[in-house]
DNA sequence: TCGTAACCGAGACGGTACGTCTGGTCTTTTT
DNA sequence: AAAAAGACCAGACGTACCGTCTCGGTTACGA
């Protein structure tokens, strides 16, 4: 959202310290206070910063909460290899879950979901940041599984994504249970049996 | 929401007219538009009514939504009884995720469940209208299957109402991919051979 | 503003006590307060009385104030005869003026002149009652004097009325200075100093 | 009302071509039509100005209405010199009463003087624009005729003042006459002679 | 005595203006 | 060119008030 041709341009460079600022204001308001309920006046005011300064660079005020949002989750991007699908999966969502723990994320990812609904390019940024990264890591690990035999060759990697996530997202979106680690293990593990198991229906 | 005790009263009683034409105004309005594109003026016009009115009854444009999606939804209460949990599920599930298909009732839900997180009391009335109820019914088909025998006793129903319910509004709200008859019923199959299975950590 | 045929009519009669409660109510309020700050529902509750039965006597909050007023104002209407029109005009003139000192009155006489300038009908109805009677009385004691010798038959009556009365309304509604006994006496004699003299233009 | 320090500040100045906008619109509707039937709503739109903008510099539509009646009346600042008291009184007031017939001028300021008994600091403001400035130049000219022995020194400046514009704000409020060149003359000598006669008291 | 008609209290209603607020843009000076 | 300051536009917000209405119920009179 904030991305420019970063090649030397003639004229004063955009100053870091704003951008960092910003950001800053942003993840103590926005990440944390229900998103309504903070104006750009506000957060432009306690970033020391001018709201035409945001808006040259974030164009709307979910895109902000997005660029803040991410600069906090996505820091660990690489793959683990605990050689079982199981303790990938785990290694991956645990720390996740962990910190959704620590401030009122539901809140902001709420936000962002109505917005995404509302504007198309916006949809299309969110995927690209939240959804699309950590699906093509679910789906290498999920693979990786396959390879070593765990799963069937016929597994349904999308489905297995959508009852692992889905149902914390849930939990995180509804508030009508905590997101124990104890819950996260047993969705990976029934979800991870149901994978496995040979179903016949009725 | 708009509820209060229904005795006669001293007075001019509630215009049942001009409740029904908000509610419908509502759903014409608020379960299609994006939310925040819907002003309170606009609908009051279209319902022919005063914005007072509404005010009077519905405290935010939230809970008039809420009311009138729950008219839309909340229509069929009755268990299923197919003698199988899995043909139980799908007589619960097909029909709302058919209807789902009808609006893009994400953009609603995604709205709502902004407002769970911001306001208390709405949240109260969130989970009342929208998942106790549903889950009680879950519930009492899953403890019928377990009495029957298809299901362990130590069957986690919340675990279960997660996964099932999670992944469907995972991709309502999320957007990422269809909620199809298919998918449904690989949710459904994938969930209950997990919870059947006797899944052995490595 | 409150007359009906006083013939008896089939039906249920006025009710007198609503009538005087209603009446009090206003003077309670808008003779004292703010024309703008008192609504008509605290009337109507102060009165102990429905908002209905107000507008069924009176179509407005200024008619009902004007109705007030009149009934603290003109309760003497009988022609002071002292054998000078200085000792008449004083007689007239003196109880007003301390009656004006009594309550902020000039509040609910600009209201009253600033709905005359809208309501054609009320203007009508507010000349009846306080400038009309008010001016043939003073006329009635102006012609007296004429009779007398005391001014010229020449004498201009609405000049005289209008001095006496404009500079008297002056420092009412402009509350410039204050309307002093000793002040109602000056603007007394000076004016008839002046209706008396002969005065050559340059 | 809108005044505020002149100097450089940092920031976008002050839009001059809103500013007028906005009194010409007032002048439009606020001098002509019923004071309560025009809404700040259409002012607005009139001028091709947002409702913030007017209310960022103006409290209440009363202001802005003394705001654009001030343009309008108070061009002519300087004292008439005719070498007679009655004449520079003619000279101020015939102008003032000239203008008056041009515009429904009654209906504001009765509207203002409403506003004056409701706000002590709108009190101030009115009396500064419309009666102090007024009053000291009346001042003038009566002291400079009693200087010249047209007036005995014992003249009570402030009845003078009372009586001329008395006299004619008492039309101008109550319209049960009209204010004609002859009225304005009749007022100013008949004051001048009363001012000048040594009247005795019975 | 009973119906009819006008009244009354309560309070919901349509309409409309209010004054505020927020999102986002624009204009100026300064860096 | 970018930033700070802050004025600006557009328009929704939720409230308040006005004057009307719709109920249930009351109070007189005349049949």
């Amino acid at each position: 959202m904030s991305t420019r041709a970063e090649q030397r341009r003639p004229g004063r460079p955009r100053s870091e310290k704003a951008r960092t600022a910003i950001l800053e204001a942003a993840a103590d308001l926005l990440l944390v206070r229900p998103f309504r309920e903070v104006s750009m006046d506000e957060l432009a005011e306690r970033a020391g910063v001018s709201k035409a300064t945001i808006y040259r660079w974030w164009p709307k005020k979910e895109s902000l909460a997005l660029d803040a949002l991410f600069r906090e989750w996505e820091v660990e991007q690489s793959l683990p290899d605990t050689s079982s699908l199981r303790g990938d999966l785990l290694a991956v969502l645990r720390p996740w879950v962990r910190r959704l723990r620590t401030r009122p994320y539901g809140r902001v990812i709420a936000a962002l979901l109505t917005e995404v609904h509302a504007d198309p390019d916006f949809a299309e940024e969110y995927r690209t940041r939240f959804v699309h990264g950590r699906r093509e890591r679910g789906r290498a690990l999920i693979n990786r599984a396959i390879e070593r035999g765990e799963l069937p060759r016929s597994t349904d990697v999308d489905l297995a994504l959508d009852l692992l996530y889905g149902s914390l997202y849930h939990r995180l979106l509804h508030g009508h249970a905590p997101i124990s680690d104890r819950f996260v293990e047993k969705v990976v593990d029934t979800t991870l049996a149901g994978l496995a198991a040979e179903y016949r229906k009725t």
